[in-house]
DNA sequence: TTATGACCAAGTGGATCCAATATGCAATCT
DNA sequence: AGATTGCATATTGGATCCACTTGGTCATAA
């Protein structure tokens, strides 16, 4: 068969799709911290019943982006001060070996595309797009570094800090440090 | 008011009581890798509607106990040794972490419990409790490190890979390393 | 004999419906 | 007036129902 294979049965389901929807509304700031998310209003916005909106809901919060409590419905998470800084450092420590890992795995290619996306966030000038720079860097320097699981990690702390600016500021102190690591890799 | 105070908002829902039961058949062994997890069985099991049932699958997937194939159903999750590698060393490099923060924060009635826990550890004899032993050790001695998003991680880590016999081979050097790293902090 | 297609049963995904709980407001009592 | 009770409404949690997909069986025809 020379016809491209795809397999029919991931087609996103309405849950999947509100999912990621909603997704990316907390971790853009869309919605803001502690804002209520009704169920019924979800359903109409997305054109469904409430069910495949309590799936949604429920994987988000499992994942920590929002809030239940019972019989009062979800809300987008709070995060304190300290839970945000304990998050950034837990990246960091996750990071570190996912850079340690990659190093000694990175193909020419994937270093210079590491290069190129990290000289694209240096110079990118719109802070509210460093986080989607951030992530691309990211994406092209840890992709082949041999530990999904990390990974996996590390983009879930990420979803949870992204919309803060505690961490938009820790960018820039933590873009130097990239660069730097970028430097380490390259010797 | 002299009456305890209680919040009854926090009282389990069905969905709650049913992933914490399928969470314990998976992590223990009840349920083995590959078995097919029915919602309609479940619910006639657990004497409720599948809602619930499905509720608590779509929790346990994003834990990475079960695993879905749309229109196919629920399995309990499936790991190459690959994968159950590389936790493990996720689990050793966070633990890390923890056990460095808890050190320098231990009051001396943790540690004395802490030691404790080990010593019953050390002398328990059923392999199939050293799991359960492993987490009273951990929780003992991890009980205030300051580090909450850390030991969810490293308590979900546990949970993916207490089933598997590789885990309990790794734990015989593990427990080594514990009291290695528990003589460590004593110092 | 083997490939094809109709049909059927099992099972999931989503919609709708009902019950339980919470919140706000009005009525009542002191 | 202020506190308390009762009721109406909004919202969630769970049950039931329906539609659609999937995998297999079986009859049929080349």
């Amino acid at each position: 068969m020379r016809i491209h294979k795809i397999d029919v049965g991931d087609a996103p389901s309405v849950a999947d799709r509100i999912f990621e929807s909603l997704r990316r509304a907390v971790i853009s700031g869309t919605l803001k911290d502690g804002d209520p998310l009704r169920q019924e209003e979800l359903a109409r916005h997305f054109n469904a019943s409430r069910i495949p909106v309590r799936e949604a809901l429920t994987r988000l919060e499992q994942h920590g982006l929002v809030q239940m409590r019972r019989f009062h419905g979800y809300t987008v998470a709070q995060m304190s001060r300290q839970q945000i800084e304990e998050i950034c450092r837990f990246r960091a420590l996750v990071e570190g070996e996912v850079v340690a890992s990659a190093a000694v795995r990175a193909s020419d290619e994937t270093l210079a595309l590491a290069r190129q996306t990290c000289r694209a966030f240096a110079e990118e000038r719109d802070p509210v797009l460093w986080g989607e720079r951030n992530r691309e860097f990211h994406a092209a320097l840890y992709a082949d570094c041999g530990l999904p699981y990390h990974l996996e990690a590390v983009h879930a702390a990420l979803d949870k800090t992204e919309r803060y600016l505690v961490d938009q500021l820790v960018l820039t102190s933590g873009m130097r440090r990239a660069r730097a690591e970028h430097k380490a890799i390259l010797a």
